[in-house]
DNA sequence: ATTTAACCGAGACGGTACGTCCCGTCTTTAC
DNA sequence: GTAAAGACGGGACGTACCGTCTCGGTTAAAT
């Protein structure tokens, strides 16, 4: 016997169309930009229905994430060639422009958890080559630190296109070091 | 001929007041407490002065980081020895909190110009002991970015202290690199 | 021939329920408490529900109006004494709290209606005791309202206990004025 | 030596259009029309300069009654002739509205205060009336509440416009009375 | 010594956003 | 059909800032 009274949450209608729009204003205006005042003037949902499912930008934020996740790719097992591939797809997203406007909105929104898990779920995929290519564990760190970090400054902090290039030659760096142990 | 009347600009005490007040604000409460309000609340200065000499946040960020410059030294020429110096003077800044601080200031006041013209001073000593050692530019480039920016991006995004041991070993893995050559 | 299907009206317990709560509200926080909302919360009673029996606050205040009727007294015939006695029925109930509550809340609920019927309520023992003395229409007019008024305006306006002293002693003015004509 | 900066209160400009704009919504919409939102709508006065001003209806409501003070007139000494002068001059005010709003108005508000206040100021013209003519104080509470609780309690209850007849038979009543002592 | 320009404090004012609360209507579900 | 639970749009509320401005009074340099 389940309780009476109408399904808590969202319409679904409303969901999709806040949450669309916040990945719009999160690209076109930046993170401050994820407040309910703005989200009613953008999609026409009024703000007290805002309130009510989501109650801090952090929540929308949060919700975005979710619903945006970050699609996989098997590694063939061989260290220079998926590190050069991973390298490829990680300056794409974030050329495409999503990945780097989450990292500066995590930034603003200040929600540590939030942002652990962004940037786990972000490098996860290194971390899967150098084990897939039997790393240890510590250098694995160091690899995929010197590799990404880079990358993501670039377009965390100076607001520029992440440098391929170096990335790619940090890359073959980093191998030619574990080639000759 | 100069013109008559008081100069222009604030009374050193005003100044002095309120850049100190900017400063631990800044430490405390995050770069959003910078307003002209909330700089007149603490240091009883009022709105009206603070809006004359620093019209925006952005201006009282702009005049706390020339402030605080920071301090150089001499690299001895000793490629593995001044990078581990360094890496360790850099640490060392990150963990006693302003530098930290002010990059995530600079994230949230989206001062483009700004975010630069502060991240290239911090990494100027690394590309001055590099140089020193006779790097040539490409390959400079590289070796500051896989050193230092792992140790930023803890500062900045993740919010926990920096990997100093990860970062020795990133720099030895480049003096390596480039020993072999 | 009645129509099928279940009885129209609230459950007799819904109704009970609702309704103690609502005097109980209208003396302890004055006539704006009676909405739905608040009934909600202090009965659990659902708000739709409220709202489909007393669409309006003023639906549940006449609703309580009926619910809490009067009761009355035979008169003696003797002018003076039951004049005294009824002064006493009227302070009482002005003392006891509900009568003067209801008296703001038909300022407040802007009823015209409802405060006529209210207050006729409140005046008919005196009127009956007068006809019962044989007092003429026009004069039992007067002497009804300078007897009672200052108790009400005691009651409504000022927030404070019934002058029954002075009551009585204008009750004896008016006796006098009718015995030496 | 005074204190620096800008005086205190509000332009005589700002006061004025408030305080006007607030009496005619008093005697047009109620007296649950003073609210910052409403005044605002009507003046064009920000909502935040009557916040800053008039914190609550209340204080609105204050102002207002300092700004329309009630005119005096002298007691001639004769009772009975002073007396009728009286109720005429009440009736008159009550009918022209302004009194009969006031008292509503401060029914809704609830400041206690304020109410004895208006209603002393009210009575005070009786009290003068009776005191010149010799009433000792007892029996003048007694004649003023009899003659003039009426009156109120049509204005301010039952909507309507004060029997200007039966007080003055009430006071009549009243003086004939006293003479038979 | 007197201009003269700039200082500084206090506050008015319009404006916007915030987060909360309530209202009235509607829809979904259970009994 | 009653009842419960809750979504939704709409609006008011009171607060807090923001940026501009106006008013006073003070201070320091240049004449």
């Amino acid at each position: 016997m389940t309780r009476p009274g109408r399904p808590a949450g969202p319409t679904s209608d409303t969901e999709a169309v806040v949450l669309t729009a916040a990945l719009d204003l999160l690209l076109s205006e930046g993170p401050t930009a994820l407040t309910a005042q703005r989200l009613f003037q953008v999609t026409g949902v009024s703000r007290s229905t805002v309130y009510r499912h989501w109650p801090t930008p952090a929540a929308v934020l949060a919700a975005l994430i979710d619903v945006a996740p970050i699609p996989a790719e098997a590694p063939s097992g061989d260290l220079a060639k998926d590190l050069h591939a991973e390298v490829d797809r990680l300056c794409d997203r974030l050329r495409d422009r999503p990945v780097g406007a989450f990292l500066q909105a995590l930034v603003v929104a200040a929600e540590t958890d939030l942002r652990h898990r962004y940037v786990s779920d972000l490098l996860a995929p290194f971390h899967e080559v150098l084990r897939a290519a039997g790393v240890p564990d510590d250098e694995r760190e160091d690899g995929v630190a010197m590799i990404a970090s880079p990358l993501l400054l670039d377009a965390l902090l100076l607001d520029r296109t992440a440098a391929r290039d170096r990335a790619h030659r940090i890359a073959d760096t980093f191998t030619a070091s574990r080639s000759r142990k």
